[in-house]
DNA sequence: CGGTTTCGTTTACAGCTGTAGTCGAACTTC
DNA sequence: GAAGTTCGACTACAGCTGTAAACGAAACCG
């Protein structure tokens, strides 16, 4: 198998991935650290050592760019949105969603939109 | 302010603290590892650790029952849970939870149950 | 009493994370 | 072609996590 990305990302290493998902196009280094310092304050130093663990973990691809590297994303942002979600929701609540939709009711979470959107996602779901 | 058990929990340390929630009154170190060890086989030694570590973080209180220590949680799951998928939401997904949601039904993750449930709840949260 | 069990405390130790610094090779600029 | 700049790779290092063993005091057992 070509080795399916599985390792844990870790949150700081989410931020990396997050520019380069925002980019939408293969970053050099710097791109990415200049990106990620804007939010974040990070040294390209950091930025650098989080972009090796990601390619270490396969979450990212390396092309060669003259004598620098080209950083591109090769695991989606809805694959990791969706495991992660789903991991979550199974460590806190056993899985049970409306558990979960109940929690942030209550942590007054939900926003007038995010009401309206859900109950249109349901109607979605129930056609 | 009494010091109001900030620090994170870690995975493990959260899975000790559901043994005692779910057991409801104070528990000794052998009476929580006994319920660990049924669902993760952690021994005895590892359990004593967390407890040190939960009792360090201001996590569960200690109270002296002769020669030993009771032990019973100081924040309530309803709390974790609510800050933890606070937390999660707005990590992953900007705070959004609608957008949370739709990953959820993407993903698969949620059942007839579900949905009839957060119908339910959305209704109450109409009212 | 003396051995055994039970506790809490201390110590261990590898792997992961966050956050960087350093180094040598390559590249650019006078 | 010497001097500075830019890269990726390697090294660093403290704190957190997961997982436990060792230790010493107290308590119970016979």
């Amino acid at each position: 198998m070509p080795d399916a990305a599985a390792d844990r990302i870790s949150e700081a290493e989410q931020s990396v991935l997050e520019a380069l998902w925002d980019a939408g196009e293969p970053l050099t280094a710097s791109q990415v650290a200049e990106r990620v310092d804007e939010e974040k304050g990070w040294s390209l130093a950091t930025v650098k050592t989080l972009l090796s663990r990601l390619v270490a973990k396969n979450a990212i691809a390396t092309q060669p760019d003259g004598r620098r590297f080209l950083y591109s994303p090769l695991i989606g942002r809805e694959a990791f949105l969706g495991s992660e979600s789903r991991r979550l929701l199974d460590r806190l609540f056993g899985g049970r969603a409306a558990s979960l939709f109940a929690h942030l009711a209550e942590a007054e979470a939900l926003s007038e939109r995010d009401l309206t959107e859900i109950e249109g996602l349901l109607r979605e779901l129930r056609k």
